[in-house]
RNA sequence: GGGGACGUAGUUCAGCCUGGUUAGAACGCCGGCCUGUCACGCCGGAGGUCGCGGGUUCAAAUCCCGUCGUCCCCGCCA
């Protein structure tokens, strides 16, 4: 026998109970005739004492120990611990197993390069703080389960050995021995065949799906990362999905991080967001936002505004409810073009103090006014890089969670390096049938190869799109899908594919469709993302139990790495060097 | 593909700018002392491919070139 408690069971409750408790060796003080030692398993620490014993043990151990549970006594109680008023007498005890020295010791707070790491997860993995994040992944997925079940949705496993659809990220690939030249992919998500079980009649479907993409990482974004994938039938209003997975998100916040959100979440379009924000995933923590003031500064007499407006562009304001300095404003002036006006004690400065009126003067005290003039969605985006810094560098969050919808994205964009009209979600979206018209109009550009066009039809058709974003980060995407197979055709050929191709890439898709598939849609949520945000993490490399490098590599178990020559042999496969 | 930061003992760092004894510190490890520690304390010891390769030099951790790895960002990616 190893154990009769944890060593996180250990309290008053069994004081002069002898016990017996197994773990770790995180802790040696030794005093000569008493010695102490703290013990740690995945459920808590516990002090054993041996007096007029010394036990053979070194940080890292496995042992077992025997003994009664005592008192500490008063001066000896540790209030930082939670079984601290109690200790073990040992009795007897066991090495299980011991230990080289650690690379670095399992606690929260050591200053260890993020390579050691990942180079020795084990002991990583051992520290109290990782073992909470991965107990909590784990009471999240199944919380999710329970829910998605409860309201009858069902649990489906999708292949992972599937066929590469080179639209939209790089795929992994995997070479078939039996039939060589040919590869399978590994699914970036299991998007088609969650609308293929639509078109089999499974109704509703979920997933904890693992995605791969090959492309590069970032702090938020690995090679392969999961998510809570969901498509549902017989919707098509967006708010049939977004009602059924509101309450799941907001459950989950409001119960693992104390979120305090509460439904409805505000609902933005697209253009609403850009408008407004700058951005299609504002943080809504903060509440500033750009103004438009174009016709408010029409003829004014600043010469910039008059020429960019013009040019069709428009003002916007930000009212920044803090006085910056001078200091601070110029930074700013070496990344952005902007006029701005500091007001203090009804005083306003700045170069653009003296084109305000006196009611802009009054309602602005304290503030500071930033004026953009432009155009088009690169200014607007600059606008949000802006509004970004601003909160970072200067603003307290006004709240500590902020959640939205983001919905009626355009279906496609315009791809300016490759001159090409291209899905800005994916491809498999449906548009708004008020918007069909113009799906007419980008055809008739497409055959006149017009360019501007083009560029500003394709702008006009909205799809029926949403995006889940919290405190600013994208945690989740879905649509109403495509169900028409004629319509999901004619939007592959706007996006430049043959006749030939789609029925090579997509025809699994389109049988589908063509055999009684029933209107449908759903949405995918990035568990990762949402565990790491739950969990206080900047990164999501803190919730996954062994995350690959920037540059992909496994540090852990040396992936990806070379393979017998026979391997390759066997694939027909040669390396070109 | 591009930019930035980092790489010296098991770990985290100092030393590098301004080349020159035996490359230091803390924690960890090993040995010893200590009956109430919890960052225990004290004494002693072991431990180094200064990421790797090349160059400059009488001499390189230090200067130069290249390369590899890690992290962050842009591109890419929903």
């Amino acid at each position: 026998m190893h154990r009769t408690h944890t060593c996180g069971d250990i309290d008053v409750s069994l004081v002069n109970s002898k016990v017996l408790v197994s773990g770790w060796v995180v802790s040696i003080r030794e005093m000569g005739k008493v010695n102490f030692i703290i013990l740690r398993d995945r459920y808590g620490e516990v002090q054993v004492v041996f007096e007029n014993k010394k036990p053979d043990f070194s940080l890292g151990y496995v042992v077992k120990v025997e003994g009664t549970v005592k008192k500490r006594p008063p001066e000896g109680v540790n209030p930082r611990m939670k079984s601290g008023e109690v200790e073990i007498y040992a009795e007897s005890w066991e090495i299980l197993n011991k230990s080289r020295p650690l690379p670095f010791l399992p606690e929260d707070d050591i200053d260890v390069f993020e390579e050691t790491r990942l180079k020795h997860r084990i002991v990583d993995l051992r520290r109290p703080k990782m073992q909470r994040n991965f107990i909590l992944r784990h009471e999240i997925i199944l919380f999710i389960r329970n829910y998605m079940s409860s309201l009858g949705f069902l649990e489906l496993e999708t292949p992972i050995l599937t066929k590469s659809t080179p639209e939209g990220a790089r795929d992994f690939i995997v070479p078939s021995r039996i039939h060589k030249g040919k590869f399978y992919a590994l699914p970036q998500s299991p998007q088609l065949y969650k609308q293929i079980l639509m078109a089999a009649g499974f109704d509703k479907y979920f997933q904890i799906a693992r995605c791969f993409r090959d492309e590069d990482l970032r702090a938020d974004r690995q090679p392969e990362f999961t998510q809570l994938d969901v498509e549902m039938s017989f919707v098509s209003d967006i708010e049939d999905i977004l009602k059924t997975i509101e309450p799941l998100i907001i459950e989950i916040f409001n119960r693992f991080a104390n979120a305090n959100l509460s439904s409805p979440l505000p609902r933005l379009s697209y253009l609403e967001c850009m408008d407004m924000y700058g951005s299609d995933k504002p943080d809504l923590r903060y509440s500033i936002r750009f103004l438009d003031w174009t016709e408010r500064f029409k003829g004014r007499g600043i010469n910039i505004v008059d020429r960019v407006l013009e040019n069709g562009g428009k003002v916007k304001v930000l009212r920044v409810p803090v006085k910056l300095s001078r200091g601070q404003i110029d930074k700013l002036l070496d990344d952005y073009k902007f006029m701005f006006a500091r007001i203090e004690n009804g005083k306003p400065s700045g170069n653009l103090a003296k084109f305000l009126n006196e009611e802009e003067i009054r309602e602005n005290e304290g503030n500071t006014i930033f004026l953009f003039a432009g155009k088009g969605l690169n200014f607007l985006e600059t606008l949000g890089d802006f509004r970004d810094r601003i909160c970072k560098e200067f603003l307290k969050p006004e709240r500590e969670w902020s959640a939205l919808w983001v919905k009626d994205f355009p279906l496609f964009q315009w791809n300016e390096e490759e001159k090409r009209i291209e899905p800005a979600h994916h491809i498999f979206t449906s548009p708004y049938e008020e918007d069909m018209i113009y799906i007419k109009r980008l055809k008739e550009s497409l055959v006149e190869q017009d360019e501007e066009g083009l560029k500003e039809i394709s702008l006009k058709i909205r799809g029926k799109q949403y995006d889940l974003v919290i405190n600013g980060v994208e945690l989740g995407s879905g649509s109403i899908r495509v169900h028409n197979p004629e319509l999901q055709k004619e939007l592959l050929r706007i996006i430049g594919l043959s006749d030939e191709q789609i029925q090579e890439r997509f025809g699994f898709l389109i049988n589908s469709l063509e055999m009684g598939a029933p209107p449908h849609g759903g949405i995918a949520l990035g568990i990762d993302r949402i565990v790491a945000m739950c969990a206080g993490e900047n990164s999501i490399r803190e919730v996954i139990l062994f995350p690959k490098s920037t540059s992909g590599m496994a540090l852990f178990e040396n992936a990806p790495s070379e393979v017998d020559k026979s391997q390759l042999d066997e694939l027909g496969i040669c390396i070109k060097t």
